[in-house]
DNA sequence: TTCCCCATGAGACTCATTCTCAACTTGGAG
DNA sequence: CTCCAAGTTGAGAATGAGTCTCATGGGGAA
């Protein structure tokens, strides 16, 4: 856990004009503490269990705020529930998805970031963002 | 048009153990005869509009039918809806969304699809099927 | 401390998609 | 050609993730 963890929320919402308030900081410890894909939902319950009063409006509300200040990275697995992941040490990455157990995988290739930039421009176009997803199954 | 298109459809509801009727050989043909990537809804009212009676639910049930049977595609451009589009002339291609005008590019690269391949091997799978998707802007 | 707003919670609401089930068709059997 | 079992359909209810509403609560600047 890095040094200046603590501040990194406290400092967003400072720069958005946004308060400090316990809601926000359960439901950024909850995401940050764990390094699993998980749903809105699950990231609910987790904090219900554990006896902090919260809201589900106030989840995704707060998440809104996390995703938009890149602490949080969002993702649609394609099964209609976006899944969330911390973003501290901002590696980018993508997804692999085993179709036969579910696993999540990440990768990193730096030739394929490459590649789609070179893409967009042959079309005109530079990349703002992307979704890159492998559906995949073990080799036997 | 080629020549067997108009059988394709019967050859798959009976290689599916499925009845031919009406309304699936009318979602069918709505899909096909346009080359864009329409929404459930779009489809439902354009079939209303030009007076074929057909429900919302059939229509979903059909285009189901027809993703599984590669007749058409669906994407999730990650605004909540689906899209579909027809998939005859079975030539595959991604996505590029232009975050400015919502317009959508199609391309495919080789080399791309072979670095997908090659990134799920590093990883001990094989690629069954992918999500790809480059939110782009336009070079000014 | 006060006090103005922003933030929260509970639950209503949205909206795409799926489900239910009675009524209707299809297509093979006879 | 007719019958009928089983598959299909339509209308609307149900689902479920996510958003919105609004009355109440709580930061934090002065």
């Amino acid at each position: 856990m890095t040094a200046q963890t603590p501040e990194i929320l406290t400092g967003i919402l400072h720069k958005e004009g946004l308060r400090y308030t316990a809601q926000r900081e359960a439901v950024w410890d909850e995401i940050r503490q764990s390094q699993e894909h998980r749903d809105a939902e699950d990231i609910y319950l987790s904090l219900r269990t554990k006896g902090i009063r919260v809201s589900r409006a106030t989840v995704y509300r707060t998440i809104d705020i996390l995703v938009k200040n890149k602490l949080v990275r969002k993702m649609d697995v394609g099964d209609g529930r976006n899944r969330y992941e911390p973003r501290l040490d901002d590696n980018h990455h993508d997804h692999m998805i085993c179709t036969e157990t579910g696993d999540i995988i990440e990768f990193f290739d730096e030739e394929l970031e490459l590649l789609q930039e070179k893409i967009a421009r042959k079309h005109g176009y530079t990349v703002v963002r992307h979704v890159h997803q492998l559906f995949v199954k073990p080799i036997k």
